[in-house]
DNA sequence: GACCTCACG
DNA sequence: GACGTACGTGAGGTCG
């Protein structure tokens, strides 16, 4: 139902600049100025107050001018051309208000080529056919065109000035113009503007304007009638310039029907978070209306129970962050159109050009992008309007005929211009599969948003984000699947030989899909506070990442081979001597036969585990065992580590290796850990042996293309030079400043000694805090009793109290939220923070204590990453590649005799992460280290 | 597919 | 005092 639904519009761009004369050049707490800030947020806070008053608003955005130049410069190229330009000290507060607004959790709306007025006049259209109240919040007289009494049955639009808390309505503008809001347009053409460079007519001031509307009833009447104009004056001026009063007209004409760049019933309030508020102001400075936030004393004049601001109340009310509501979608697969001619494709790259977006799907006959081949393109353009253009699909079997399509190179070609404009945004699910398939054709696809990076920096932690998944949560959708299509296992086919019709039905209803998805995630990016975190962190990594995988890494197949051979002979002894320490065979890799041979034939003593009532054969296990002097053990420990290098390593490797490339071409997951993480698979190339020398020797296949080095960079204890400027702790963030030994400066502080034992235990417990510590599990770590572990923990927050304090207010706000936030802004959700069930609770209070640390960390190295590329390119060194990236390291190819000019670069990059966005109190140090291969460049 | 084990940061 | 025995991953094995 419409009725009830009051919108407001914020006219943003015009705020700041009244603000920003009316107050005193204040200064926030970082010393920059914030005074049109700090009258813009006083104006939000004043409406949000307004919230839960009667005729308040029910949905809410401001609107702000995107770019400069419009189609008002097309039209007449003097337009706003002599405004001078903002001063120096407002300019940097431009991008607060849209900081400001997203702590208000209120949608910030602006459109490239539009002006502020002209989208505000688009969604008064909209709102008014809708049914919708609309107040436009601005003084601006340009608008005042599209106030409306509603007398005509429809809705009602006025405008509100905060600042003298005047609502304009019909009568308002006759009383100032003298006419109603439909001639406003007239006036204004005659009178001209000179502030935005508007003409008009020379000598005609508001008064005069309005009188000759008045008398002759409309502008093109008053030119009409020039020559009968008394005044010689005045009749020569309007005869001279009547086509600039023309021009003028046309110029203060207000857009109103182009497409609205958020759907109305997205601009709902559902009330303000006060999370993001209280981070806001905290940051900023404005402690007044912080305190009314927090609950503290009402600023002066207020009432705490009295006013209707509500957002105190609500930070009550702040649950933790659940899974969307469904919101229904009507998907209609017969809408979808198969592209197989060429009228049809440029049609579809038309509208994707006028809308300026469009949702992107790849259809290939392979999961592995680096190899795969092109079957066909899907487009989406709008829900239900989407298409496929089949290009590389084959017969179902040999006998039968290719069908009817566009060759490839043709529609590559026709798209290449399209997903390479920078006015298009190209909306892809995981994008990274795509963009790499374009990349491989030679088009560099650009900008881009990815829907499950999106879903994945607002939701980590409550769910997957596949595109299954998400269709199923937010639209209650059950996609095609793709086993309907292609079968499984041994019959399944590929997708280039799925019939057309089928094909369509599947590829365009992905495109569909991810374009409503964009839709619904996208307003909530801005309003949830996680832009910084998409934009400069992870969804930079679509393209950086995508040219990492196609590289790939070259692996030595022969030295591979060798090893494996070294294992399995090895492997067997070992198999002989456990059979004959077993008095017979058994399946050693059998966790269960293993324990009943170890505690049942051999009779040891040891712990039953787990639900199950299995024997544990772990390595403590095994270990303890071992220590006891038994052989068996021992020689079951060898041939597990040789037996799992073996399957998982050098045999494994060997077959990932891509025959045309002939390198391993990993793939890197962007969503796939909660805390920010990457992860890889495919061969996880994140977890190959460094810890044992023999598992070392692996790292030795990895090598160099000849004429190169392999560079290893890496970043010396982040997580806890992390710690140490999170939890503010004076004498480790001293200790990092100083270049110390931290785990013997904490051994220090701790037992009074850095002896080896000391340091080793000290090294352990920095591990522990990061990980969520509980006395009972260090005590287990360090082999002693519960409460000498408790008083080391004891003793640790003594010595650091900012370790305490930073665990409980993370927990207070996992709590209260749902959900931790890195240093730059990332979310972790933890559904289980307030579980009934301790063990589970506990868990994620673990998992949350660590979530910042570890997500910040991952944060300043995907930072680093997204500027490499560029950073190398700008010192002259195109031939050094990025290859991987193992959290806290990243992995180079060097062309031999760069490598100092390389390793320079790779550390500035890599030690400025955290800048301009922050600054740490602890220096961030890169060891970098080269050589013919992995194993050597550490 | 669940479970165990183990490779990495 | 119970809870469970550190955070985050991916992969290969056995077993049902």
């Amino acid at each position: 139902m419409a009725d009830g639904n009051h919108l407001y519009l914020v006219d943003g761009s015009s705020y700041i600049f009244r603000a920003y004369h009316r107050l005193p050049p204040l200064t926030n707490r970082h010393g920059q100025p914030a005074g049109a800030v700090y009258g813009y947020t006083a104006m939000l806070w004043k409406l949000a107050d307004s919230l839960h008053k009667a005729d308040g608003p029910t949905h809410m955005a401001v609107i702000l001018d995107a770019s400069e130049h419009t189609f008002r410069n097309e039209m007449y190229d003097q337009y706003k051309a002599q405004r001078p330009p903002p001063p120096e000290d407002l300019v940097p507060q431009f991008p607060l208000i849209r900081t400001a607004t997203r702590a208000f959790s209120i949608p910030c709306i602006e459109e490239k080529g539009l002006e502020a007025d002209d989208i505000i006049a688009c969604y008064v259209t909209a709102a008014k056919a809708a049914g919708w109240k609309v107040t436009i919040v601005s003084s601006d007289k340009d608008l005042m065109q599209l106030i409306d009494d509603g007398a005509e049955g429809g809705p009602a639009v006025d405008m509100l000035d905060t600042m003298n808390d005047r609502r304009m309505d019909r009568a308002y503008v006759e009383a100032k113009f003298g006419v109603g809001p439909e001639l406003v347009g007239d006036v204004l053409a005659l009178m001209g503007d000179s502030v935005d460079n508007v003409p008009g007519v020379p000598g005609i001031g508001p008064k005069t304007a309005s009188k000759l509307i008045i008398e002759h009833g409309s502008l093109e009447a008053v030119l009409a009638s020039a020559e009968s104009i008394k005044q010689p004056k005045l009749r020569q001026n309007l005869i001279d310039h009547a086509d600039n009063a023309r021009l003028s007209r046309k110029l203060v004409e207000l857009v109103c029907d182009a497409n609205l760049p958020e759907p109305l019933e997205d601009l709902a309030l559902k009330g303000i978070p006060p999370e993001p508020l209280k981070a806001f102001l905290e940051d900023q400075g404005f402690k007044t209306m912080l305190s009314r936030l927090t609950g503290g004393a009402p600023a002066a004049g207020r009432s705490s129970s009295g006013g209707g601001l509500d957002l105190a109340a609500a930070s009550i009310a702040t649950k933790p962050a659940a899974p969307p509501e469904p919101k229904a979608i009507t998907v209609d697969r017969s809408k979808y159109e198969t592209v197989t001619d060429e009228v049809a494709l440029d049609r579809w790259i038309d509208d994707a050009r006028t809308l300026g977006l469009v949702a992107v799907d790849t259809e290939t006959d392979c999961i592995d992008c680096v190899i795969a081949r092109l079957a066909g393109i899907s487009l989406a353009v709008a829900p239900n309007r989407a298409c496929y253009i089949p290009v590389g699909h084959s017969g179902a079997d040999l006998l039968s005929e290719a069908p009817d399509q566009l060759p490839m190179a043709l529609v590559l070609e026709k798209l290449k211009p399209l997903f390479e404009d920078p006015a298009v945004l190209k909306i892809g699910h995981n994008f990274k599969y795509d963009w790499v398939m374009f990349d491989k054709a030679g088009i560099d696809v650009a900008p881009v948003d990815d829907t499950m990076i999106m879903s994945f920096d607002l939701e980590a932690g409550l769910h997957g984000h596949g595109m299954d998944e998400l269709a199923k949560l937010h639209f209650d959708h059950e996609c095609i699947p793709f086993k309907q299509l292609c079968g499984t296992g041994k019959s399944q086919i590929t997708f280039d030989k799925v019939p057309l019709e089928d094909a369509t039905e599947y590829a365009a209803e992905d495109a569909d899909i991810t374009l409503r998805l964009w839709q619904r995630l996208k307003p909530r990016i801005a309003s949830e506070t996680v832009t910084r975190v998409y934009e400069r962190v992870d969804r930079p990594l679509v393209a950086t990442i995508g040219r990492m995988e196609r590289r790939g890494i070259k692996v030595d197949r022969d030295y591979l081979a060798g090893l494996s051979k070294d294992f399995s002979e090895e492997i067997a002894r070992l198999e002989e001597r456990i059979y004959m320490a077993a008095c017979g065979p058994f399946t050693i890799g059998s966790p269960q036969q293993l324990g009943e041979v170890l505690y049942g034939r051999l009779g040891l003593k040891g712990g039953r585990k787990g639900k199950s009532g299995q024997y544990s054969t772990d390595v403590n296990e095994l270990e303890r065992l071992a220590g006891e002097g038994v052989e068996c053990a021992r020689l079951v420990l060898d041939w597990r580590q040789l037996t799992k290098l073996k399957n998982t390593y050098t045999d494994a490797l060997q077959a990932q290796i891509n025959p045309e490339t002939r390198r391993v071409h990993t793939s890197f997951s962007l969503s796939g850990a909660q805390t920010g993480r990457l992860s890889s698979n495919e061969p996880n190339l994140q977890n190959i042996p460094i810890r044992t020398e023999v598992g070392r020797k692996i790292r030795d296949a990895f090598v160099a293309e000849p004429g190169n080095v392999l560079m290893s960079a890496d970043y010396s204890q982040i997580e806890l030079r992390l710690a140490a400027h999170m939890a503010d702790v004076p004498q480790l963030k001293q200790a990092f400043r100083d270049g110390a030994d931290i785990h013997s400066m904490t051994a220090e502080e701790l037992f009074g000694s850095s002896d080896r034992d000391n340091r080793n235990k000290a090294k352990t417990v920095n591990f522990a805090i990061l990980y969520g510590i509980s006395s009972w599990g260090l005590a287990g770590r360090l082999g002693i009793g519960r409460d000498e572990g408790k008083a080391i923990i004891d003793r640790y927050f003594e010595r650091f109290p900012g370790i305490r304090l930073y665990i409980e207010q993370t927990l207070q706000f996992a709590r209260e939220n749902g959900f931790t936030r890195t240093l730059f802004g990332r979310k972790t959700h933890f559904p289980n923070i307030r579980a009934s069930n301790p063990s589970f609770r506990a868990g994620a209070e673990r998992a949350a204590v660590n979530a910042p640390i570890q997500g910040t960390s991952a944060d300043l190295i995907k930072r680093a990453m997204a500027r490499m590329d560029g950073a190398l390119a700008a010192a002259d060194l195109d031939g050094v590649k990025m290859l991987l990236q193992v959290h806290d390291e990243l992995v180079f190819e060097v062309p031999e005799g760069r490598e100092e000019e390389a390793a320079k670069v790779v550390r500035d990059v890599m030690g400025s992460a955290a800048e301009p966005s922050l600054k740490l109190d602890v220096p961030l140090d890169v060891e970098v280290g080269w050589g013919e291969h992995w194993g050597a460049a550490h």
